[in-house]
DNA sequence: TTGTTTCATCGCATATTTGCGATATAAAAT
DNA sequence: ATTTTATATCGCAAATATGCGATGAAACAA
């Protein structure tokens, strides 16, 4: 009946599966990419970029914000999106020590 | 009218947001966790551990599969998941790296 | 004041995901 | 041959995500 179980898994995995669902569509990635590449807070530019409406893109910005992986502010008639560095940084940890904690177990022999 | 617009994003992108989809949900992230712990194949164990019914793990364990992170063999009436390290590694290099390609561009001061 | 610009939000349509009971399948056990 | 066991798949319901046109809101320009 889709009830959400999200809530029953440990806090690790969901606050990595969190991260993992902002960085899961091509539009998010590309989003945190321009903004990096800009060097400066950039507002109506992202939408020229991405092949999407300006609603979609403001929606997918919203989204990142909620992550965290952003901050927004407005400027004025403009909006200022930057990337918030520490909680990136925090996301990166988060899926390297998860990878490490994988590969830490990885046996010397496979079964298949 | 929701249609489609992923494939207009680049390769690397939307490599990304799949490997980041897989890992967007926690019984995924658990499951992952699950089979390295248990040091073997296994097969029925992950429902016993997981919160959730067997048709969905089996729907989780079919997502973990096509997006290469696991193999899954049939072994006579069980059936044996591993974790597919050489692809879980690429999956790893691929999110180290993005995160490396925006450290890369942060700027000394930021503006907001 | 009246437009104009920039962006967020609403409302809707469609697509995808999540979850599970029921059933199918196939090997193994009796 | 029949039953049991383990697992995949089907079919459904509900939730969530995706996308965008239309509209709203707020600053700015005329």
């Amino acid at each position: 009946m889709a009830v959400n179980k999200k809530q029953e898994f440990s806090a690790e995995e969901v606050a990595l599966s969190e991260f993992a669902k902002a960085l899961s569509h091509p539009a998010r990635v590309a989003i945190l990419r321009t903004l990096a590449e800009k060097q400066m807070c950039i507002c109506g530019e992202i939408v020229e970029v991405l092949p999407l409406a300006q609603a979609t893109v403001s929606q997918h910005l919203k989204e990142l914000k909620n992550a965290g992986l952003i901050t927004g502010e407005i400027e004025g008639v403009r909006s200022c999106y930057c990337i918030h560095w520490d909680n990136l940084e925090a996301m990166a940890a988060r899926f390297e020590q998860f990878a490490a904690s994988l590969r830490a177990l990885k046996p010397v022999e496979n079964c298949c």
